[in-house]
DNA sequence: ACCTGAACACCGTTCAAGT
DNA sequence: ACCTGAACACCGTTCAAGT
């Protein structure tokens, strides 16, 4: 299939794009450095002119699904309409993009790579549109943007992480990712409908 | 040091012990089942009498790990005195336990092992703390009790998670545990002090 | 500059054999 | 019943050598 020439310095995106493709099969423990290398007919070493070793690789992923959570989260928030459904449909992209790319978001947050953005870019939409629902009043404002952000953050991420774990019937877990991130937001804040 | 017949039938408990020393030791994606058996002076076989594969045997840690965390959050949870300071203690104690036993939590809550209790009682305990809150209007009675639980477990297990990650300065995780579970609390819930 | 081929130590797991 | 010894395929990583 792929002459020896094939990666013509492409072997680099290759390696990112093909063990994305095996994480979205397999689970991000069962993947292997060696599997990849041959899946895309390389040597198993030929990995290592590109990245320093296997963790490095996952860096590169869990940096690619940081953009890609970006890109989940910015039709959410862009919208004008009331800062209550904008809050809402946020939290709902969230829990949605940890549901629907499992094991990406399982390498981007358990993973033990060296420092990944952490979602910078996605927090600070965050901190937007919450700043929007307090000029609104729909949000209280005694606590800072930056401080209702992050503990906001903080309950779509463990929502986010506690679905994933797929918990039997009892916790109640096994609902749409929308409609948890709507019930959950709505019950902490005590939103009005 | 140890005899060939030093493990009389405690073998699998031992296992159990080393398994959680080395996760205290490196990380627990570290963890070989190897080491362990070496460490014990026993074959690399030897597991095999006691756990069906590397799986079962971190599942049994983990199953001690939601022990520990019952017992962590117990006193917390037990405290007489007013509703709003218990159910802050036991977000500190979830978090502080986050903190202090990183690799444990984040074997039971990151491995992919077979069905784990999932912290049922301490569900309970929680559950408990919150309907005290709401029949003394420290919290929304518009919330069933497991619902609210329900919630304020996302955002304190989202909020050791975050901690966990050891993210930089600008997200501000760095605080204390007790400090961050209080601060992150009272913003959601509008907690008045 | 980029990749191969062969090698290294290590891993999880199996199985016949020992006591 | 419980453990050993040896073996298997596989893994991450290194390095001299090829083009």
């Amino acid at each position: 299939m792929a002459s020896k020439t094939y990666h013509h310095g492409a072997l680099r995106q290759a390696l990112i794009d093909e063990t994305k493709a095996i994480l979205a099969e397999r689970g991000h423990d069962q993947f292997s450095l060696n599997e990849v290398a041959r899946r895309l007919g390389v040597s198993s070493a030929a990995p290592y002119r590109h990245f320093t070793n296997r963790e490095e690789l996952l860096t590169a992923v869990a940096t690619e699904g940081y953009d890609l959570l970006y890109r989940a989260l910015q039709p959410a928030a862009g919208g004008t309409g009331d800062p209550r459904e904008r809050l809402l449909r946020m939290g709902g992209a969230y829990v949605r993009f940890a549901h629907d790319h499992r094991e990406l978001f399982m390498t981007m947050f358990h993973d033990r790579h060296g420092s990944t953005p952490l979602g910078g870019e996605s927090f600070d939409l965050l901190i937007a549109a919450v700043a929007a629902a307090q000029q609104a009043k729909v949000l209280p404002g005694n606590a800072s943007p930056e401080l209702m952000a992050r503990s906001v953050w903080a309950a779509l991420h463990g929502l986010a992480e506690l679905v994933l774990r797929r918990p039997g019937k009892r916790f109640g877990f096994d609902a749409p990712p929308e409609e948890l991130a709507v019930t959950t937001l709505t019950t902490l804040l005590q939103l009005e409908p």
